[in-house]
DNA sequence: TTGCAGTCAATATC
DNA sequence: GATATTGACTGCAA
């Protein structure tokens, strides 16, 4: 019965107790095959064998297992058990230990195990996993992800960006060597990391990878032979196609993803990509700036009146919140870092970063925001193009205001204190971008706007939902709300810390941000408190915080 | 159903 | 050629 019960419904993995987890640990252990060694001990003593003996397996998996797909389950969506119930120093460090070690990720990949394609078959690089950190497999990287302390991801992609730089070593080469992602993806990625606390398990895993590179001492080295047999692997074949006269297949240096099922379809027909005109997202944009969650109606009617498709436009609304979002992430992050350790570090790519986001797009609204909030005597110019970099410094305010970003916090934890209205689930009820004056003049195309504007003006003038999101998401909740993985962090035995080599695990930057953290919280409590008076009221208001 | 996270991959830019 | 941007897609959760 127990076992029909939690084949059918099985918890997320953050919401099972020590003992629950056993038998996921005794499932995925008996689907690589491991169980019946008597690793298992059983019941009780669970902590540190358990672990110990999941990590002793590590390597022996299957190199077939690639990521996620074979984990259970359970380990979906959560983050890292807020208790951190393995906590017991030894398993983790076993765990941990593991990985430190010459957890090198192609290495392993490479010489290691799995005798690897290596020579025959990887004459392209791309070595027949996407994710050449198999050594450890998924299995290992997972358990890592999920019981790694909070990792300060903006500190571990600003080193390996100085590594790559320095090293010259390419984007792609390293996402698809390491992290087993696309280029664009790594360089998304880099630019914009998240904070730990916003990723789910999935989106962690990269950086823990990213984290592991670090730590490897040969990690430049491996990287430099991969490009060498790559750069060997692609000059061969090219030679080869060449000569073969072969019409040669696409030009993909490192990839060898043809070798899907269908052998490369015949050029299908690709659908050209779509690419919106300036104007259409301007109107967008200005769209936004009104509801943000616009009405399946709105929808239609911009599409309609910007001759696009209704998917598009859906699919625009939904990368610019998120888009949006991540803006916001780092300005946070830059905020609390320049507001700590001052000028310290901000490498180039950071100012360069966020500058760029400008460029219009990303955030106007929020850029704009942000500054208003931050320089209060900066009138918000939301001009995009403005060197918002510089302005940030004390995140207070500017988390307000970005908090623009609407309820995607909210998932994550529930509504914080009790504050504001728990109707967060609202539509626009996002106090827009002040700066930008709501969506004033008509613009390049100003239908759009007006028409995202009307629909539900009403509605979006009641920013009820705001309140909530606000307050989770914003400051508070970066730094304190531990968000799940912070605590667990904090308390997690210094040996994981040291193991993951976290210099700068986010844990201290908790601490460091005490006084940064009160102020964004009280800020945000006063705004929750004008949102929802705001909406109570129903009147128009003009948002300066 | 809707929204979101995470990605891919085509393009644009540098 | 490398990196950045961005529309679209997948899978998941509420």
């Amino acid at each position: 019965g127990s076992v029909s019960d939690m084949l059918s419904r099985p918890k997320p993995w953050s919401k099972l107790t020590q003992k629950g987890r056993e038998p996921f640990i005794r499932m995925q252990l008996w689907l690589n095959g491991e169980l019946g060694q008597g690793v298992l001990p059983v019941q009780g003593q669970q902590q540190g064998p358990v672990l110990h003996s999941v990590t002793s397996l590590q390597d022996p998996l299957p190199q077939g297992c690639v990521s996620s797909e074979s984990t259970p389950k359970t380990s979906a969506s959560c983050s890292p058990a807020p208790e951190s119930p393995m906590s017991s120093s030894e398993s983790v460090k076993s765990l941990t230990e593991l990985v430190q070690q010459p957890c090198p990720p192609i290495d392993t990949s490479k010489d290691g195990k799995p005798p690897e394609p290596s020579d025959p078959p990887a004459p392209d690089s791309q070595p027949a996993t996407p994710l050449p950190l198999s050594g450890h497999s998924a299995l290992s990287i997972q358990e890592l992800v999920a019981m790694s302390p909070e990792l300060d991801t903006y500190g571990i992609t600003k080193r390996v960006k100085e590594v790559l730089t320095d090293n010259n070593l390419g984007q792609r080469l390293f996402g698809e060597t390491i992290l087993g992602l696309t280029q664009g993806s790594v360089s998304d990625l880099l630019a914009r990391p998240k904070p730990w606390h916003k990723l789910s398990l999935k989106g962690r895993e990269p950086f823990v990878r990213m984290q592991l590179w670090l730590n490897d001492p040969n990690n430049v080295e491996k990287l430099m032979d991969m490009k060498r047999m790559e750069k060997k692997a692609y000059m061969k074949r090219r030679h080869s196609s060449v000569s073969d006269s072969q019409p040669c297949e696409p030009p993909s240096v490192g990839t060898d993803y043809s070798q899907g099922a269908s052998p490369q379809p015949q050029h299908q027909l690709k659908k050209p990509r779509v690419v919106l005109a300036p104007e259409e997202k301007e109107a967008l944009k200005r769209a936004y700036q009104q509801k943000p969650y616009p009405s399946p109606k709105t929808i239609e009617d911009l599409a309609t009146q910007l001759n696009l498709k209704t998917s598009t436009v859906i699919n625009w609304f939904h990368n610019y919140r998120s888009r949006i979002r991540r803006e916001l992430f780092i300005e946070e992050i830059q905020a609390g870092s320049q507001g700590q350790a001052g000028a310290s570090d901000s490498p180039s790519a950071r100012s360069g970063r966020a500058a760029p986001s400008s460029e219009g797009d990303s955030c106007d609204g929020v850029e704009a925001g942000v500054e208003a909030a931050d320089g209060p005597g900066a009138p918000d110019a939301e001009e995009p193009g403005g060197p918002a970099a510089a302005t940030k410094s004390q995140g207070g305010p500017a988390e307000a205001q970005r908090e623009e970003a609407p309820r995607p916090a909210e998932k994550a934890e529930p509504p914080s204190s009790g504050t504001a209205g728990p109707d967060d689930a609202d539509e626009e009820g996002r106090p827009r971008p002040p700066p930008e004056g709501p969506a004033d003049g008509p613009g390049p195309l100003p239908n759009p706007a007006a028409l995202a504007a009307g629909e539900d003006a009403a509605t979006s003038a009641a920013p009820s939902g705001e309140g909530p999101g606000v307050a989770r998401d914003g400051a508070p909740r970066s730094s304190t709300l531990p968000s799940t993985s912070a605590p667990a962090a904090a308390r997690r035995p210094s040996s994981l810390q040291s193991l993951f080599g976290l210099p700068e695990a986010a844990g201290a930057r908790d601490s460091r941000d005490n006084p940064l953290r009160k102020k964004k919280a009280a800020n945000l409590n006063s705004i929750i408190h004008r949102l929802e008076k705001a909406a109570s009221r129903e009147e128009p208001i003009e948002w300066e915080f």
